[in-house]
Formats: structure tokens, sequence, C-alpha cells
DNA sequence: TTCCGACATCGTAATAGAACGATGACCCGG
DNA sequence: CCGGGTCATCGTTCTATTACGATGTCGGAA
């Protein structure tokens, strides 16, 4: 849990969450256990488009996962990311 | 634990975090136990100016706190923001 | 096949962040 | 009182982030 990989990698999830709408998103995956898709969008005072590249940084940093399932896209928490920050966090 | 106002408190946090170098000094600051001054610019490859810098954001963001010592700084945790900060996360 | 709804990506504008050197404030030993 | 050492702040440059509308992509219903 030392060194400078965990460094870099607790730097990079929480640059991550550290945004309101990021964190507003992470609390609504983890609420609703079932992967919610678009209805994301309508929970947020942000522009689809928005929310969409909020989703994408989220995704890039391994803290969501999302599935294509059909016409949309399923989005879900991605357990290890998040358990990740958690050990992370907690080594502080 | 809920609501917006902790939604914004952790975004805050996460976002004062969300970088290597303050990562690093958070460390830096629990590891010793003891608060350390200026030692940090000597530990970290940057320049006097943006340690200074860093340190600031910490410090508004409830982290660390510092005191004035004489001539010198001395900085620590502040364990009331890290205990707020790891509350937040582990309630995700 | 053609269109519609759901997302992603692009292009862009405004704002914020990171880093540096130079300068300023402050305490303390001479 | 003067200088040196320690930090903080200022001004600047460059890059990254945030937000939006417009456009592109891709399933599935008609």
């Amino acid at each position: 849990m030392e060194g400078d990989t965990a460094d870099q990698d607790l730097a990079t999830l929480t640059k991550a969450l550290g945004n309101p709408a990021r964190v507003q998103i992470m609390r609504l995956l983890v609420r609703r256990e079932a992967c919610v898709c678009g209805d994301i969008v309508n929970e947020l005072p942000l522009a689809q488009s928005t929310v969409s590249q909020h989703l994408k940084v989220l995704k890039e940093a391994g803290l969501i996962k999302g599935e294509i399932d059909g016409p949309r896209v399923c989005y879900c928490v991605e357990p290890r990311g998040l358990r990740r920050l958690k050990a992370l966090v907690g080594s502080l």
C-alpha cells in the first residue's frame, strides 16, 4: 500500500471523484445497486453530453463500468476500483 | 452522511487530494507524526513556491494545518478533516 | 430500409490548475 | 538596525477541466 504507484493511484482516483457531479453519480450508482442507465442525466442538472463526459472520467479511473444493453448503456460501480480507493484513503 | 452538503464536502476533499504532489505531502505528514516544516520542499522535486501552493490547497480543504514556529511553519495533519474524508469515502 | 431514441464524440469558450521565478513579509542572530 | 533564512504571495505561462450545442453512431421499431 506504499510507494509511488500507490500515490499515483490515489491521486488519480481522488481526482476522478473530485467533482460534485461525479460524486452524485457515484452515490446514485451505489444507492441503486442495479445498474442504471441514462436516467443519470435526468437526475443531474447538466446536459447529456456533460454527464457522458463525467461518466467517461469515472470509467477511465476504474470506478464504474458500462455495459451496452441494446440501445442504451448500463452503468454500475466497479467494485474493484471502489475498494482500492477505500483502501488507499484508509491507508492515510 | 447523506445529502448535498456531504456530496460537496466529499468532492472538495477528494479534489484537494487529487494531485500526486499533494498525496505525497499527506503521506509525508502522516508518516512523521511530528509536524515537519519546509523539509517538505526538500522531499519533493518542486519549487518552494509550488509546494507552498499545494500546502495552501490542503489547508483550505481542512486536511492539514500549519502553526507558526518562529521563523518557520510547522505543518501537520488535521485529524478532523482526514477523519471526515475517510468517513465520506467509506460511505460509498 | 428508414427513422427515432440513446449515447458518445467533436469543437469551442470560459474557467481553473500547476508550475516557475521574483518579490514581499516576517522572525531572529549579529 | 541590518542581514539571512523561511514562507507566502504575485504575476505569468501553459495546460487541463468543465460545460454546452451540434454532430456522429448504432440498435431496434416501423
